[in-house]
DNA sequence: TCATTAAATTGTT
DNA sequence: AACAATTTAATGA
C-alpha cells in the first residue's frame, strides 16, 4: 500500500520543530511559506512500507522529517538496484512531480519514519512563483544526477569496504541532505539493506573505516570524521 | 530519580 | 544464521 493513499488521508499542522528540517522552506518569502506550510502535509512510515512504487501517478513531493529511506529500482532482469538511502532533510520526486509522469524509483521505509508531503498542484504554484524555490529544485536536480552516476559506480564496485564507504559519503551529501551534521543514526542492519551486503560485512567494513580515521561507530549510529577520505580513499 | 526489565543493536563465530 | 555482550528504552516504585 502506499502513503499517500492511506496516511495522507488525515493531516495535521507540522510542528516549528519539523519545519526546521525543510530545507527549502528558509529559501522562500513570508507568503510563499505560508502557502507552503498550509499545504504540507505529514505521514508515519513503518519499516517496509513503500512510500512511492514506481509507475505510479505522482501527486506528492516528499520529504524525510525522520528517520530513513531507500531509494531503488528495478532494472530489466528484475533485480532491484539500489540508488542512496534518504536521510531526514531529503526529499525525492521532483522529476516526477515537474513532468507529471510516474515515480521512476521505489521509495521504501527502511525504518520508522515521518515523510511530509506537498501536493504537486503546490509545487508547481511554487515554481511559478517562487525564484528561490526554483534555486533550490535546480539545485536538487542537479546534485540527483551526480549521485545516480555515483550509484552506478558504487554499484561495479566488488570491494565492500569501498562500497560502504562511498555509499556513506552519497549520504552525507551536503547539497541534498543539509542539516545533516556529522552524525547519522543508521543501523548497521539498515545499512547493510542499503548498500547490499550482509551485516556481517558492513560491521566488517565499518571496523576497518574507524581503524581508517574516517569514521567513528557509535551504538545506532555513526559519526564521520573524514568525508573526503570516504569519498575517495581505496581502503 | 533510580532500579529493574525488556528490547534493540552490536560484535563474533 | 545463531549466539552472547552491550546499549538504550520502558516501566514502575
Amino acid at each position: 500500500m502506499s502513503l499517500e493513499a492511506s496516511l495522507f488521508q488525515r493531516r495535521r499542522p507540522l510542528t516549528t520543530a519539523e519545519l526546521e528540517v525543510i530545507p527549502w522552506l528558509k529559501r522562500l518569502l513570508p507568503h510563499e511559506r505560508e502557502r507552503a506550510v498550509e499545504d504540507l502535509k505529514i505521514a508515519n512510515a513503518q519499516p517496509g512500507d513503500f512510500v512511492c512504487r514506481t509507475g505510479r501517478p505522482a501527486t506528492y513531493w516528499f520529504g524525510v522529517i525522520e528517520g530513513l529511506l531507500k531509494m531503488s529500482a528495478d532494472n530489466a532482469e528484475g533485480q532491484t538496484m539500489t540508488f542512496t538511502g534518504v536521510p531526514p532533510g531529503g526529499w525525492f520526486g521532483e522529476g516526477t512531480a515537474l513532468k507529471r509522469e510516474g515515480y521512476r524509483y521505489n521509495i521504501q521505509a527502511l525504518r520508522k519514519s515521518m515523510v511530509a508531503g506537498l501536493h504537486v498542484d503546490t509545487f508547481h504554484w511554487l515554481l511559478d512563483h517562487s525564484i528561490g524555490f526554483n534555486r533550490f529544485v535546480m539545485n536538487q536536480l542537479n546534485e540527483r544526477l551526480g549521485q545516480f552516476i555515483a550509484a552506478r559506480e558504487i554499484d561495479r564496485m566488488n570491494n565492500p569496504n569501498i562500497r560502504v564507504a562511498r555509499s556513506l559519503a552519497a549520504l552525507f551529501n551536503p547539497v541534498l541532505y543539509p542539516g545533516l551534521g556529522t552524525v547519522l543514526r543508521i543501523t548497521q542492519q539498515e545499512l547493510a539493506y542499503l548498500v547490499g551486503l550482509s551485516r556481517q560485512r558492513v560491521n566488517e567494513a565499518l571496523t576497518t573505516l574507524a581503524a581508517q580515521g574516517a569514521i567513528q561507530v557509535e551504538y545506532g549510529g555513526l559519526r564521520v570524521t573524514d568525508l573526503q577520505a570516504l569519498r575517495s580513499a581505496p581502503f
